[in-house]
DNA sequence: AGTACCACCTGACGGC
DNA sequence: TGCCGTCAGGTGGTAC
């Protein structure tokens, strides 16, 4: 984080389902039922199959009416007809902003409202996207993505976990099998559920796939509800701690680093016994 | 099928 | 001081 500026009840870290959740939430609070009278777009390399023209066609003057999530997709439909989509890549986040008040440092795509409040997507690396697209699941089928994670009930996740080979870090990263779950979740999970991120669906018991399931869950909506902020989650929880050598909560033994599909992976080797 | 590696993009940081 | 390599990690592509 270092010299990022802190800013109260909102998502601080990498933009991942309890992150999107938070902006969904205040998108939905604060973007629906007024009429968009601006949209501004100072950088297009983020709009993906969509025009600058476009989007000013299809959104100035018109309403948003309600928002959804799918994984770590935003999305919020224009009237009765299209559907904005936003991702937020690595760095992206939105802002809620006050008439006459700052842009963000990095702001690439705003709506701005006739009440002249703003929404604005932020995004410093610029990886996130902005789309139209005509509807949410057309768009999850046609880019292959997987059930939302939170979603997914105990049969089901069990069903697409136990015929994997590979790792349980890179399964629950894996958009395409289960959609929203990143990097840091995915360490927070297997922490939580005492599982070691290299072992693998044939090592669980039943017990072990329902206990992942749970604390899956249960980390997602709890972080949701905590703004995704990691000052704010529990701290016998790994995100507060992610960093080499630190005591892990629970004075087991010390956090590690290692690098597992291609990631900086944090986890207790003692909690956290290899499969 | 799974993994490794690169690219995209920017900024922080450590080494020399 | 300042240049340079490395790292951060979401997504998508290629190669093995």
């Amino acid at each position: 984080m270092g010299l990022t500026e802190k800013r109260s009840g909102y998502s601080d870290g990498m933009p991942e389902l309890p992150d999107v959740e938070v902006y969904r939430r205040e998108f939905a609070r604060t973007g629906l039922h007024r009429e968009v009278a601006g949209v501004h777009t100072p950088d297009v390399t983020m709009l993906t199959g969509v025009s600058r023209r476009r989007l000013r066609e299809d959104l100035e003057g018109a309403e948003l009416t309600t928002t959804r999530r799918h994984g770590k997709h935003l999305f919020a439909r224009i009237g009765s007809s299209r559907w904005l989509m936003l991702h937020f890549g690595m760095t992206g986040r939105l802002e809620h902003v006050r008439p006459e008040g700052t842009l963000p440092a990095h702001a690439r795509f705003t709506l701005a409202f006739d009440d002249g409040w703003a929404l604005v997507l932020d995004d410093q690396r610029r990886l996130g996207r902005v789309s139209i697209v005509d509807d949410p699941d057309e768009y999850v089928a046609t880019f292959g993505l997987g059930e939302d994670a939170l979603r997914i009930d105990r049969q089901t996740f069990r069903n697409l976990l136990c015929g994997r080979r590979g790792g349980l870090k890179s399964a629950l990263m894996d958009q395409s099998v289960i959609a929203g779950i990143g990097n840091v979740y995915s360490d927070e999970i297997l922490f939580q559920s005492r599982l070691h991120p290299r072992s693998r669906p044939p090592d669980l018991d039943s017990a072990g796939y329902d206990r992942l399931h749970r604390r899956l869950r249960r980390v997602l909506t709890m972080a949701a509800d905590r703004n995704a902020d990691p000052a704010s989650v529990p701290r016998t929880w790994l995100l507060p701690h992610r960093t080499n050598g630190e005591r892990c909560p629970r004075r087991n033994g010390h956090i590690e680093k290692h690098h597992i599909v291609g990631r900086g992976a944090y986890l207790c080797p003692v909690c956290q016994s290899a499969g």
